[in-house]
DNA sequence: TACATTTGACCCAT
DNA sequence: ATGGGTCAAATGTA
């Protein structure tokens, strides 16, 4: 089918069963790489939490002897592996914006030579279902003030939002075939568009009230939808004119996995080859 | 009462 | 030794 688009066009429901069979497969693999992933982390915070009843017990035996003079106990408190290198997308904004996903602040910190502390998210259903997703929200020294929000991690659970709609299209000038996991438009674009968008849409807390009342900036507290836990995928799941208009030059992501270009026009992709182990030729 | 936030302590990576 | 990421008790809020 994807070989020969003329097919494709009188036979859209063939494609659509197919695009369903594709989803599904990727959401096999994913869930089975996350599983994966969750048994490989050596110390991972989750594995490691004790129950208070033993650390209680910890802190019984500890008595008489400085904490700091221990050797260190990997069960203890505050133990966990601080994670190097996985998904990391650093999107620069002006104002904060609501992703969609609920967010539990879980710490917050004096950064050396930075003007504004910065605030650790992780996802609220990290213990409820598992999802290592986390984000950092900083405003930045600039004037005026942006902020940098960092993403760790990918979204396994299940708040998810939309659903993704893969669409097909073909490359007139090159012959190759582009999928385009699109939420509900045709990309009329040459670049390969990608996106494993979220299910369905509810909005969550997003950032406390408390963040709204005291920091932001803009005095138009807009809040964009915005998955960024899909990678920079999400960008490009929404249509080409709302990214212009909403990230222009003014914002813009940034990510250790993508390699990324902001244009007026909206995003471009670089490097595709990072993402994870699939190709899209 | 349940859930979210605050904040000092703890520990890892550099 | 130090900065930064996370934990968890204390506190706040609905």
């Amino acid at each position: 089918m994807l070989d020969r688009p003329e097919k494709i066009e009188s036979d859209l429901k063939s494609v659509n069963s197919v695009v369903v069979q594709i989803l599904g497969m990727f959401d096999n693999t994913l869930s089975i790489l996350s599983s994966s992933n969750l048994n490989e982390i050596p110390h991972s915070p989750i594995n490691d939490v004790k129950s208070p009843s033993s650390w209680d017990d910890q802190k019984s035996e500890d008595s008489g002897e400085s904490i700091k003079t221990k050797k260190p106990v990997k069960t203890k408190r505050g133990c966990y592996k601080r994670r190097k290198n996985g998904s990391m997308l650093t999107k620069f904004t002006s104002t904060l914006i609501d992703d969609g996903y609920a967010w539990r602040k879980y710490g917050q910190k004096v950064i050396l030579n930075s003007k504004h502390q910065r605030n650790y998210y992780r996802c609220s259903h990290k213990f409820e279902q598992g999802c290592q997703a986390t984000k950092q929200v900083q405003k930045t020294n600039d004037e005026p003030s942006k902020y940098k929000i960092t993403y760790n991690g990918l979204h396994t659970c299940n708040n998810v939002q939309r659903a993704p709609q893969i669409i097909v299209t073909q490359n007139p000038s090159d012959n190759s075939t582009l999928i385009s996991f699109e939420t509900n438009t045709l990309m009329e674009n040459n670049k390969v568009g990608f996106c494993f968008s979220s299910m369905k849409h509810t909005p969550k807390e997003g950032f406390p009230l408390g963040h709204i009342k005291h920091e932001q900036v803009s005095s138009s507290d807009h809040y964009t939808p915005w998955d960024p836990a899909a990678g920079l995928s999400q960008v490009l799941s929404e249509p080409m004119s709302m990214i212009s208009s909403e990230l222009d030059c003014e914002d813009m992501v940034s990510s250790g996995v993508f390699s990324t270009t902001c244009s007026t026009h909206g995003y471009e992709i670089d490097d595709i080859n990072d993402f994870g182990d699939f190709l899209f030729e």
